[in-house]
DNA sequence: CGTTCGATGCACT
DNA sequence: GTGCATCGAACGT
């Protein structure tokens, strides 16, 4: 079952938590590629130091300020694309950053859109638990860019869906890869698992 | 093991 | 001009 723009018109870190154990799908033309969410990390409001909105509404946050339920997209450090869900009410700027994935479906995909960087070049396949380990790297798996910034959760082409797949425990803990706000623990994971981020 | 550092593009000051 | 919500290679223990 397909979420709906009521599961992320609630608190930030309670969407955080929930979407822990739900499945990511990316359609393109031919295939889906899958995964199940197994670490996010929590960015709310403005008094939020590490949330792209404490600056004030840009053109490129405008998105967190918009209804809850669709992506916000935006290209990190020249050469990454990371993906956030929006949360909260219409108006409030806040989201939830999904950083890995257990890859369940469209594994060829994903290891040719893995190998196509320009970094990986000459070296040694990804394996398996490593396609989309990390923010940038699972984007990259699944084929997202700035084209998918904006796009409604619920019709795709990304949707995230309730497989009433089982994960292990919850673990949470301090946002990581920031150079602000890295004290709030805002960062939700399954403990132990392999493709978790930032071990 | 651990830590450091370059690549790379664009939003923001 | 500055500084990233990163990745992975290249070092030093």
């Amino acid at each position: 079952m397909i979420l709906g723009s009521e599961f992320y018109a609630r608190p930030t870190l309670e969407v955080a938590r929930d979407l822990i154990g739900k499945v990511l799908v990316r359609r393109s033309r031919q295939s889906s590629a899958a995964g199940i969410i197994v670490e996010v990390e929590a960015y709310i409001g403005e008094d939020d130091p590490a949330c792209h909105a404490a600056v004030g509404r840009t053109s490129r946050n405008a998105p967190l300020y918009g209804p809850p339920g669709h992506a916000y997209v935006y290209l990190n450090y020249g050469l990454h694309y990371l993906t956030n869900a929006v949360t909260e009410s219409d108006g409030f700027p806040a989201a939830v950053l999904i950083r890995a994935l257990e890859p369940i479906d469209g594994l060829a995909a994903m290891r040719r859109r893995r190998a196509a960087a320009p970094w990986r070049k000459g070296k040694s396949a990804v394996p398996d638990h490593d396609l989309c380990r990390g923010p940038g790297n699972l984007s990259r798996a699944l084929g997202i860019t700035l084209a998918d910034n904006l796009c409604d959760l619920s019709r795709g082409p990304i949707v995230i869906e309730d497989r009433n797949v089982k994960v292990g425990k919850l673990v949470w803990d301090g946002r990581i890869g920031l150079r602000v706000g890295t004290e709030k623990p805002w960062r939700v994971s399954v403990a132990g698992h392999r493709s978790v981020s930032g071990n």
